[in-house]
RNA sequence: GCCGCGUUAGCUCAGCUGGUAGAGCAACCGCCUUGUAAGCGGUAGGUCGUCCGUUCAAGUCGGACACGCGGCACCA
């Protein structure tokens, strides 16, 4: 008698089919609609090919383009499937290795033949050109399970080094299946669509080429990656190149030179000049946050940029971290030109990569009671740190930055609800400065660290705890855990923000540290007469005012709130008889505090308007013969079109100041207990 | 640091296979006193990133370096 395999459809039905059917074969048999549409299928929760046949009774949920998820992770990897056999057969001897679906579309990572250097831009129009003829072929993809020896023998004979040692580090349970289209190839966990037809040849666009490292290692080989853009039509790959179009508009580098912000230039590359507008942006959001600090028990103090190099041995820092540091030698210049300018014999001093050794320095002088704990240290802290050359990035990743830094010293039972404190503070900053949501990461135990496990076990439960207490990780909140990406000192959450073109950046951040406070022989006298060693919590909210500011301006497009625009309001006159009332407005709002600039030219309104709203200036006040005779404002603001209001001078006036004051001085709700939450909305 | 690409007027960019630099916008000057996103006319502006090389001749070809851009690695 033949067993028969029960295949459970969404519906509640059941179907009763032979070994040896297929997702797809059921798909045919509900209609030929569905056969049509199914691009794979769900098989116990599990994603699979269509033409895999049933192992056991399994409840069954075909896959379609309305799986919108499950659908661009299967084209995407066939697109990745298709690049790669196009590179081989327009490139003999191209090595393959990994091709994974990213967040919009794909990547293939090869080691290029020998003679032929790595892959450039002008390749890959050819490139995709030989992907549609791959994708017009429409060879089956099918799955096939292979021994791991096998596998290894077969891409060792095709000189396919990187595939043959990377199938021999598959765990040993795993089942190792090879796709085959065609002639080709490759070692794959799937699934894959029924076939390369059934990709969109007009739906993908490869974007760029760049280096990437052999499993991720600098020590490794450099392969060539490939990158692409994948979606399921034609429609969806436009709407996204011109979501990249629209995006590289707000771009931070972009509008800190079309507002006058900041500039950059090789002469001090990774430090930025700021201009009087971009400072201006500064010193309202320092001024926000010095009062923020203020309110939340914080005590702000001011710390030396060079310090002996001996301190930074005592910290460690010397030791792991010397390679980013600026070093300056403790020596007066030599002025005989005939001779080197520096000796090489004087004492050394560094300019501060981190606040913490100074901060631990302020907190050694006198004695510190228990009674004192928590003490709140904070600063402003400018730090200099000698980046990866590559790694820098417009104001996001600089060699100069300014943290919003602060130490926690504290004794071990207070790290939670310091921990708490600072996690409500985070979020009322981020929700003031229109940050709703961000992402939190708990970063985990390293494998090189201090302490013992059960101090790690302590230390990580006790951030998780304070996030949650928070209310902040959960159901809707954006929490995840990194495992072994803690510093080697302590666990630390980490808070990111994303940029305009959704590369997520850490700000905000704290860190656990039980061993700094012990090389520099931090110590309180507790209740029982004894010293003990303070645990210390690094802790930033904006992170650097440079990267937060860049993420500002992506995120605002440079249209910032009015309490944060560096120009809150322009004056414009339409004739000059209005010049001499312009200036009495003008001369109002500035005494009331408001950053306003006059526009007074012989031009246009028309003119004045557009550049003005080109420079996002968020209030146009208009000025004719009408307003000056009345005593009134044409109030236009930004973005509003051909709307406006006229209002009288004191109106006015007490609006705009209303408007620009900053979120923690308007009048706000009752303060929440502790156990009161800050719900996302 | 690694891979690829780039660097021409204040900005955005053009300049084919080498023959000595061009546009639009901005700036400046003049006219227009103007009613809600570009009025009109004119003028000026560049040792083509730096250095070295090939050549009768280099913005253009080759090399080195610097900086930038996209990634990788590293990190706030």
């Amino acid at each position: 008698m033949t067993q028969h395999f029960q295949i459970r459809l969404p519906d509640g039905s059941v179907r009763e089919v032979e070994p040896g059917t297929t997702p797809a074969d059921v798909a045919a048999a509900i209609g030929p609609g569905l056969a049509k549409a199914a691009m794979a299928a769900r098989v116990n929760g599990e994603l699979r090919d269509l033409n895999r046949p049933f192992e056991e009774d399994a409840e069954l949920a075909l896959v379609t383009a309305r799986d919108e998820a499950d659908a661009l992770e299967l084209v995407r990897h066939d697109y990745a499937h298709v690049l790669a056999e196009a590179v081989q057969n327009l490139f003999p001897g191209t090595q393959i290795t990994f091709g994974p679906a990213t967040d919009d579309g794909f990547y293939y990572d090869f080691a290029p033949a020998p003679g032929r250097g790595p892959f450039t831009e002008e390749d890959l129009p050819v490139i995709e050109e030989e992907m549609r003829r791959v994708i017009a072929r429409d060879d089956a993809l099918v799955r096939e399970v292979w021994t791991r020896d096998r596998v290894r023998d077969f891409f060792e004979k095709q000189g396919e080094r990187f595939k043959a040692e990377w199938v021999m580090e598959l765990p040993a349970d795993e089942t190792i299946t090879m796709y085959r289209s065609g002639n080709w190839m490759d070692l794959c966990r799937g699934p894959h669509l029924a076939s390369t037809g059934r990709l969109d040849p007009q739906a993908f666009k490869l974007t760029r080429v760049s280096g990437a490292y052999w499993r991720g290692d600098q020590k490794n080989a450099m392969l060539s990656r490939i990158y692409g853009t994948g979606w399921l039509n034609r429609k969806q790959l436009d709407a996204h190149l011109l979501r990249l179009e629209e995006a590289a508009k707000r771009d931070h580098r972009r509008i800190g030179q079309e507002m006058d912000l900041f500039h950059l230039q090789s002469e001090a590359h990774g430090s930025v000049f700021w201009h009087p507008k971009g400072w201006a942006i500064w010193r309202g959001l320092e001024a926000y946050m010095r009062r923020r600090l203020d309110a939340a028990g914080y005590r702000e103090i001011k710390t030396p940029q060079l310090m002996d190099v001996g301190l930074w041995e005592a910290s460690g820092h010397w030791g792991k971290f010397r390679e980013n540091m600026f070093v300056v030698p403790d020596e007066v210049p030599g002025t005989d030109p005939d001779r080197p300018v520096l000796s090489g014999t004087g004492d050394l001093m560094a300019l501060k990569p981190m606040n913490c050794p100074a901060h631990v320095q302020v907190f050694r002088q006198g004695i510190t009671s228990y009674r004192d704990l928590p003490l709140r240290l904070a600063e402003f802290g400018t730090c200099h740190r000698n980046e990866p050359h590559g790694a820098l990035h417009g104001i996001m990743r600089v060699r100069q930055f300014t943290q919003d830094d602060a130490h926690i010293f504290c004794t071990p039972e207070q790290v939670f609800e310091e921990t708490v404190g600072f996690a409500r503070l985070l979020d009322t900053v981020y929700r003031d400065l229109g940050f709703p949501a961000y992402t939190i990461k708990l970063a985990l135990r390293p494998e090189q660290r201090a302490g013992s496990d059960s101090l790690w076990d302590a230390a990580e439960t006790t951030l998780r705890d304070a996030v949650a207490f928070a209310k902040l990780s959960g159901e809707g909140f954006n929490f995840s855990e990194l495992p072994g990406e803690g510093a080697f000192y302590g666990p630390k959450l980490e808070f990111h923000l994303t940029d305009a073109i959704g590369r997520t950046w850490q700000c905000g951040t704290l860190q656990l540290d039980y061993v700094m406070p012990e090389r520099l022989d931090a110590s309180y006298v507790g209740a029982d007469g004894e010293r003990h060693r303070p645990v210390m919590l690094h802790r930033a909210i904006l992170g650097t005012f440079e990267r937060f500011i860049g993420i500002l301006i992506e995120h605002h497009s440079g249209r910032f709130p009015l309490w944060l625009a560096p120009v809150q309001a322009v004056v414009a006159t339409i004739v000059s008889e209005a010049d001499d009332y312009a200036r009495e407005v003008a001369g109002a709002l500035s005494a009331a505090g408001i950053r306003v600039e006059s526009d007074l030219r012989n031009e246009k309104i028309n003119y004045k308007i557009r550049e003005h709203s080109l420079a996002k200036v968020p209030n146009l006040l208009v000025l004719g013969k009408r307003e000056a005779e009345e005593h009134t404002v044409a109030l236009r603001p930004l973005g509003t079109d051909a709307r406006q209001e006229v209002l009288g001078l004191d109106a006015l006036v007490a609006r705009l100041v209303a408007e620009a004051t900053p979120p923690d001085l308007r009048a706000s709700p009752p303060q929440q207990g502790l156990d009161g939450g800050n719900r996302r909305g």
